[in-house]
RNA sequence: GCGGUCGUGGCGUAAUUGGUAGCCGCGCUAGACUUAGGAUCUAGUGCCGAGAGGCGUGGGGGUUCGAGUCCCUUCGACCGCACCA
């Protein structure tokens, strides 16, 4: 009988519906595990098989935590808002939400045939109105939540309100937008529309006049991290700075907590740095600096010591203080530079690192000695970190000296023997000099004694700055989440819950309309109208918010919805929350990792906070599968004919490399006759051929339709079995590595189920023996069962693919086919190859299914060893190897080794210094 | 510039965590079988050497009886952040 791949995955998938196997529920009695991939954005490219790597890692631990005897939420959905699907919708008119499904439904066929074990009765699609009801639900507690900063948590804003009328800003130290003081009085007497702007100030998610990455081609606002050197990531189109009034999120109120929370998850080391990176926590202090003129203002530095070293500041080209502190003589000036950066591009701004600024015409006082210090203007000072204003110190920071060198200002040295005369010295190391009563004191004590008295002379105070920014939250864009609010008096309310969820409406194009509004626009009847008593009250008609939210917000909090996916009433009941708790393992790509994973952190920590999720992080231990690239293959084609050279023989021409789809070559022999049907324009071609093959040269590039290198999933699936795909993906190298897609070497792997197979299936018949195995064969099970375990447990999948085939190896040589043996043998399988060892387990008479079983115990006993091989060395160096019973006395071991006739060659009449014997190992003798 | 990860056969990789370097697979070589195949099986395969033996984990140095593993130094690759004050 033939190892039927085919039938079997087939047969098996179909029972798993029929069974519902991998269906989970809250089972208390059992010990809980929360295994979760980062859900998928269904392009319309399909899968291919770079991304079903980290799926199969996952699945694989959902296997073996399951046979452990955990209850195993493992779920599977769609990220389904984005802006490809609507690209697509603009190009072709077809609404994105028809594309959406196709897309998805390609997907799910395609995942299945690969054999997870998700439970689909959970799945989420971010596009779907009850799902994204929650999404909805989550931005209305954002926006009546403010964060306080003494509590460290978000809290409902009301109690704000209340504390305001009682006793206005007094002794609060909330998050906020602007500084802003005011009394119980002052609030008391506000408009209803002044207070709802103060609020604005502290809502958790807030209308903001902020910079903002705008993207003129995708017509759309977007957050830092989808934007890279000034181009966006999707689509790769230009990003200019642009003042707009936009959504936000107080991400910014949680950067201490984000950064804090990293130390307890179990992420990798550089994963959590990049975190680190992004979030970007630096201690300083914030001075404020005074112009004759009245005006004073607020600068940032983490070097305070440097302090007597300041020669002039800076401000941002797009500071609020440029217009007060520009003279009259400057202004035109002043007018024309800001004018010339303001036309820049964010790319132009990165790319040309030449100096530029201009002259303000005011000076600031330094706070120390009273010298007058020049204020520039140069867009090398960012608006948007810090206070957007710097005292610079030419001496010892690199961008301030090239400026001074540029404007020729003024340049002190305070560090003791420093070489300032060609480039600065900002090493925070040396003893200070120039510095009045900080001179003799090294950097790292002058840093903090220069903020104490700064503090104690009330110019400045202590402070942590953020590099982390709130994220923008509005994209002018229809394919999204609509935001649930509506405009009275032009001030935003939320819509009540239980009206939610407010559904996307229909439009007649997804473009912006004729007077620039965002998609949404077009829609007939965007208004709210209030209920009273049930009734719409059609007199009052309230426009709605005409942003959709990005593409972030649909995959915030979805691990929590996985665990209720159909609760009507709430997100995640919280019963069922204190069930699954949070992820315990997480594996998805890196390219989240300040998008994506910062997002629903916070998201996370909000709901925390109000009580809505019961962990503090969401996602215990994360892993980051590789990527997998493409190996694209060549035929090369000698210039101005059709004959085609094979790769060994091509130096002997001039020839042009065509890329060739791979699925048409094997093992880099090209199938010849599959060429010439390829493409019209290869039906005559001729051919070079070495020993009668046509062998293609080859190269390792991004896997892409343009490059012919993209391997679809099921064509492996098809020729090969799921199994062998799997197996293969995790034997191709260690997960978090990235690797070329190489179909050489997946016989290897296919070889070894056959293999398998075989050793029950003898003559064409099922057989298995009822007698008892060996001590051997049981040796040769407990290794791997050990070896499996371990490895499984530090996701070192590769390794023990190869554990798997040492073992199915020696159990051929043994020509075992025990049936005690089996049953473990395929329950350690199991994970791997879950259709072969159902398949064989069902034959075994054993009525469970493989996910009923356990994972067997490991017996020790049986991996006892009677002799051990010594390694024998002399002075480190082994030089032959003696066996010695497993029970041999140490003294026994040094004597047979040292009178052995080698020994004695080797010690040539020395005697021995010392002899080390490490058990089972070595004997080490130094002479 | 700052931070992180890593360098092992022709290739993908492994090494029980400081103890016989190269497991497993691909590829390659030879042989067997055969209805000649992109099939299967057996043996071999780090390098040099006929052999004994020598040399080998990017380079150099160190610690140790013993280093792929630890330390210093240097070269190289990849990733993240970056006019962040």
């Amino acid at each position: 009988m033939e190892y039927n791949f085919g039938e079997i995955e087939k047969r098996w998938q179909q029972y798993w519906v029929d069974h519902q196997t991998y269906k989970v529920t809250e089972d208390t009695s059992k010990p809980k595990f929360y295994v979760l991939d980062m859900f998928p954005y269904p392009s319309g490219a399909g899968l291919h098989v770079g991304h079903p790597l980290g799926y199969i890692a996952s699945d694989i631990y959902s296997r073996y935590k399951r046979l452990q005897g955990f209850n195993v939420l493992h779920p599977m959905g769609f990220d389904a808002y984005g802006l490809p699907a609507e690209q697509y919708a603009i190009q072709t008119g077809q609404h994105p939400a028809i594309t959406t499904k196709n897309n998805i439904a390609r997907y799910r066929e395609q995942l299945d045939k690969i054999g997870f074990s998700y439970d689909w009765n959970r799945e989420v699609q971010t596009c779907d109105p009850d799902y994204y009801k929650w999404t909805q639900w989550a931005f209305i507690k954002m926006f009546h939540s403010y964060y306080c900063n003494q509590a460290q948590q978000a809290r409902p804003i009301e109690e704000l309100i209340e504390v305001f009328s009682k006793q206005g800003t007094a002794g609060l130290d909330l998050a906020q937008t602007e500084p802003m003081h005011f009394t119980a009085d002052e609030w008391n007497v506000k408009s209803e529309k002044e207070q709802q702007e103060i609020l604005m100030n502290y809502r958790i998610a807030y209308l903001g006049d902020t910079m903002v990455n705008w993207c003129p081609a995708l017509g759309t606002v977007l957050a830092n991290d989808e934007v890279s050197e000034g181009i966006s990531i999707r689509g790769g189109y230009p990003v200019e700075q642009k003042k707009m009034r936009q959504w936000c999120l107080r991400v910014s109120a949680y950067a201490e907590r984000l950064l804090n929370g990293l130390d307890n998850v179990d992420w990798t080391e550089s994963l959590k740095e990049t975190q680190r990176n992004w979030i970007g926590r630096s201690v300083g202090a914030e001075m404020t600096f005074n112009t004759p003129n009245g005006v004073s203002f607020d600068i940032f530095t983490t070097r305070a010591d440097t302090i007597f070293g300041v020669t002039f500041m800076v401000l941002a080209p797009e500071s609020e203080l440029v217009e007060q502190l520009t003279t009259d003589e400057q202004r035109t000036e002043v007018e024309t530079y800001i004018q010339k950066t303001k036309k820049r591009t964010e790319r132009e701004r990165i790319a040309d690192k030449s100096v530029s600024g201009v002259f303000s015409g005011s000076y600031a006082t330094h706070p120390f000695t009273g010298e007058p210090l020049p204020i520039w203007i140069s867009d090398y000072v960012l608006a948007g970190y810090g206070t957007g204003a710097i005292m610079a110190v030419p001496g010892h920071d690199s961008r301030d000296y090239a400026f001074a060198r540029h404007f020729n200002l003024p340049i002190i040295p305070l560090i003791e023997g420093c070489d300032i005369s060609e480039e600065s010295f900002d090493a925070k190391e040396g003893i200070m000099m120039n510095s009045d009563f900080l001179n003799g004191m090294s950097v790292e004590e002058a840093i903090p004694a220069a903020i104490d008295e700064v503090e104690k002379r009330k110019l400045g105070f202590r402070k942590v700055n953020f590099r982390l920014r709130d994220a923008i939250f509005s994209r002018q864009r229809y394919w999204g989440e609509p935001f649930p609010i509506y405009y009275k008096d032009g001030m935003p309310y939320t819509l009540p819950e239980s009206e939610l969820p407010l559904e996307l409406p229909e439009v007649d194009k997804y473009l912006p309309t004729e007077s620039g509004e965002p998609p949404l626009g077009r829609a007939k009847n965007w208004f709210y109208t209030p209920l009273s008593c049930g009734k719409r009250q059609e007199e009052k008609r309230y426009p709605l918010e005409l942003s959709t939210m990005p593409g972030f917000a649909g995959s915030s909090a979805y691990y929590l919805r996985y665990m209720d996916p159909r609760n009507n009433d709430a997100l995640v009941s919280t019963e069922v929350n204190e069930y699954w708790r949070n992820v315990d393992l997480y594996i998805g790509g890196t390219e989240h990792a300040t998008g994506h994973l910062i997002y629903s952190r916070f998201w996370n920590k909000f709901l925390f906070d109000l009580g809505f999720s019961c962990e503090q992080e969401p996602f215990k231990k994360l892993v980051n599968q590789g990527m997998i690239q493409g190996r694209s293959n060549f035929v090369y084609r000698i210039k101005e004919t059709n004959t085609f050279v094979s790769v060994n023989l091509k130096d002997q021409y001039d020839v042009t490399p065509i890329h060739v789809d791979v699925n048409i070559v094997h093992n880099d022999i090209l199938d010849i006759e599959a060429f010439r049907n390829w493409n019209p324009e290869y039906k005559t071609a001729e051919f070079i051929l070495e020993e009668g093959k046509y062998i293609c040269g080859w190269a390792v590039e991004k896997m892409s339709k343009s490059m012919y290198n993209v391997v679809n999933p099921d064509v492996i699936v098809e020729n090969y079995g799921a199994d062998t795909l799997r197996l293969y993906e995790m034997f191709l190298g260690p997960l978090e590595l990235s690797k070329p897609w190489d179909t050489n070497g997946i016989d290897g792997v296919h070889r070894f189920l056959r293999k398998l197979w075989n050793l029950f299936h003898a003559n064409g018949q099922f057989s298995v023996s009822d007698e008892n195995p060996t001590k051997e064969e049981l040796k040769s099970l407990h290794k791997l069962i050990k070896k499996v375990t371990f490895d499984i447990e530090n996701f070192s999948f590769n390794t023990s693919v190869s554990a798997f085939m040492i073992c199915v190896n020696e159990l051929s040589q043994l020509k075992c086919n025990k049936k005690a043996i089996l049953g473990d043998l395929l329950i350690c399988l199991a994970p791997f190859a879950p259709h072969v060892t159902e398949e064989l387990w069902h034959k075994l008479g054993n009525e469970e299914t493989i996910c009923d079983a356990k994972f067997p115990e490991l017996i020790e006993e049986y991996l006892k060893e009677d002799v051990f091989s010594y390694a024998i060395s002399f002075n480190g160096k082994s030089r032959f190897v003696l066996e010695f019973a497993a029970d041999a006395s140490n003294e026994e071991i040094e004597k047979t080794a040292l009178e052995h006739p080698n020994s004695q060659k080797w010690l040539d009449g020395k005697t021995p210094k010392k002899v080390i014997i490490v058990p089972k190992k070595i004997v080490n003798v130094v002479i």
